[in-house]
DNA sequence: AATTTTGTACCGAACGAACGGTACAATGTC
DNA sequence: GACATTGTACCGTTCGTTCGGTACAAAATT
């Protein structure tokens, strides 16, 4: 087994239980190694393990977020596909955004950084699809930031309600709502 | 000193560290008590904490967003006065939500019920005022629930950017956004 | 071709530290 | 004197981490 392979597994159990919830005993059992051999694989321990998770989660997003974005089909289209994309790594609102997980649980200050980084390359790919469609940039990084906050929010709700209604609802909406008024110089930003 | 004096103290280390984060020792230490007088005044430790924060909080919401809401001024006045107890409660967005908190660390499913139940609530009571000015109650909870995933989706992207401006920002546009085209049929539920 | 060396993957056992929690006697308060 | 409150010292358990070492296959040396 590659170290590769374990990292879904890994993400998994941050997800289900947090950063301090997911003990390296339950990980162990898990994965299905010895503690040994996970630090074998993970020298720098579970801090390393959250690395690994949150670089494999980059490249996901880069995958299923970011490309999608730039592909050369029409804004709605592209916004759709991102929405896609995003319904999937977080399984249909079954799954908590590891970067609220993160930040919330108290490794907060050691990965602020990356979830920071991570985040801000979200809004701006997303920005960067308005402004080309000749939306003001300050707009759109408002109506990027807006798409966020509604996903995040909406993931929030569906863990707390138990109702996957919520995300579905959300993910669904948001490329008509992204793609609204585009080119016109409307401030009007609706998000209710 | 009584019980209740130490609950906020409680709520802020929950809010720093999550639930897992914020050992006995650290709460000892925060509180001014030792572990033998905090069992004095939680018997069921940790957990019990927890509830009575919770408790705590069910009736700061109580106060400083639930009774603006069902208060004889303006429908905007009213939503703008719950937002500015939401300011208030979040501290302008530089705490966390601790219903977020609880729900992404181990204590996960103790809490889960009290959670789910205080989110409803909170919904319920934006709801109320809509529909009592018209509004359809599919639409009416509909916006609510949006107005909840602004304000959470909001605290993370602030919490996550180190930057208070998405959170100040949502609970500006907030009000309005709220209060928009109430009493006639648009369907149109803008959210960006 | 046979043998040594190296490297990767893995494990059981144990480490000190910290965990949540408790027993009990001392202290304060009415 | 009764009772609530607290500090000290401790419990067993689990935490993240490390050690010493095995299995085994690929690579290098003879």
């Amino acid at each position: 087994m590659t170290k590769a392979q374990h990292i879904p597994k890994l993400l998994q159990l941050f997800r289900d239980y947090g950063y301090d919830g997911a003990t390296l005993s339950k990980i162990s059992k898990e994965v299905g190694l010895g503690k040994a051999s996970l630090y074998h694989h993970f020298p720098g321990g579970k801090d390393e393990m959250v690395e690994a998770v949150l670089d494999y989660l980059e490249s996901e997003t880069e995958d299923k977020i970011l490309q999608p974005l730039s592909s050369n089909e029409t804004v709605l289209a592209r916004f759709e596909k991102m929405c896609d994309g995003i319904g999937n790594i977080f399984d249909g609102g079954k799954q908590p955004c590891i970067f609220a997980v993160l930040l919330m649980g108290s490794g907060r200050d050691v990965f602020h950084k990356k979830v920071e980084m991570l985040l801000r390359e979200w809004i701006n790919a997303i920005a960067l699809v308005l402004i080309a469609e000749g939306l003001d940039k300050n707009l759109a990084v408002e109506r990027a930031e807006n798409a966020v906050i509604m996903i995040e929010g909406a993931l929030i709700l569906s863990q707390g309600l138990n109702d996957l209604e919520p995300f579905e609802r959300v993910i669904k909406q948001l490329p008509q709502q992204l793609s609204e008024d585009l080119s016109s110089s409307n401030s009007g930003v609706k998000c209710i």
